[in-house]
DNA sequence: CTCTTGTTGCAAACGATTTGCATTTGCATT
DNA sequence: AATGCAAATGCAAATCGTTTGCAACAAGAG
């Protein structure tokens, strides 16, 4: 199992050599994406984050999440109907699938979709910036 | 081109055979659909429903979209960002390619990818209920 | 330690959508 | 054609997720 206190040092020195300052609800807002594994929402960040410090407030979740979004250091999926929610961009790229029952999220990856998804945006005459797939499903029933 | 004044009676009987009221409003905004080929928001729809029915409502758009999903004569994708944008699901399926700097939206269709994703999502031991890809792309400039 | 500037918490504003409620309407029934 | 009632409407207020204005505050360069 990865160090999740070394990977928050690793955010904290990366977010520092952008030029960004380091305070009190950053630190605990790193520590939890850090630590976490899952795809938490705002609410559910803000929740954690006053386990960790009780000042803290929504508004600078979101000003937060917004930054680390920027700053490269998070991915932000807005899913249908829900909130966004938000995981540590230092993996590879994948592509999620939802189960409609009970909201979990499976991340998965495929480069011949990929490939095909360049072909078909070249093929319309467009370069790919971002894409977004979404697979909703149920859990098979056993047979 | 379709005739879209035979394609709305279509929908109204189709409706009223699934025990829908047909009511001015709802008229109005069947209308609307049959006539359209982009993929208009609820606003949208509002702006030109009011064109032809001056006292209808934006919550009665809203209701009336949401009744159209379910009895499935519509369908209703979230893109990323903006309000949800609708378009008739009389058609065959098809994914979204975006474009980022003016909204405008193209339809296209990979059966190869569908494929693919059903491997995948088998593979996870899911059935697909229902799935999205959305490609994000600008114009690629003329080299 | 001080100064500057970025950051915070709070509350109010926001955009998209939904809802409660009193009123109107579709339409099946007389 | 008149009646009755459930369903649909318009309106305003509520809701949800998110953003923003602002005065108080704190990070970190000097």
């Amino acid at each position: 199992m990865v160090d999740s206190a070394e990977k928050q040092r690793g955010y904290e020195a990366q977010l520092r050599d952008a030029g960004v300052r380091m305070t009190r609800p950053r630190r605990a807002i790193l520590k939890i994406l850090a630590e976490t594994a899952d795809h938490p929402d705002a609410m559910e960040i803000f929740r954690r984050a006053v386990a960790l410090d009780d000042s803290i407030s929504l508004s600078t979740v979101y000003r937060t999440m917004k930054l680390l979004e920027d700053k490269g250091a998070i991915q932000r999926h807005a899913f249908a109907g829900g909130p966004s929610r938000f995981e540590q961009a230092d993996g590879a790229h994948h592509d999620h699938l939802i189960d409609i029952d009970t909201g979990n999220v499976i991340e998965f990856q495929s480069d011949r979709i990929e490939e095909l998804q360049n072909e078909i945006a070249k093929s319309l005459g467009y370069d790919i910036v971002h894409h977004r797939l979404e697979l909703y499903g149920r859990k098979r029933r056993k047979r």
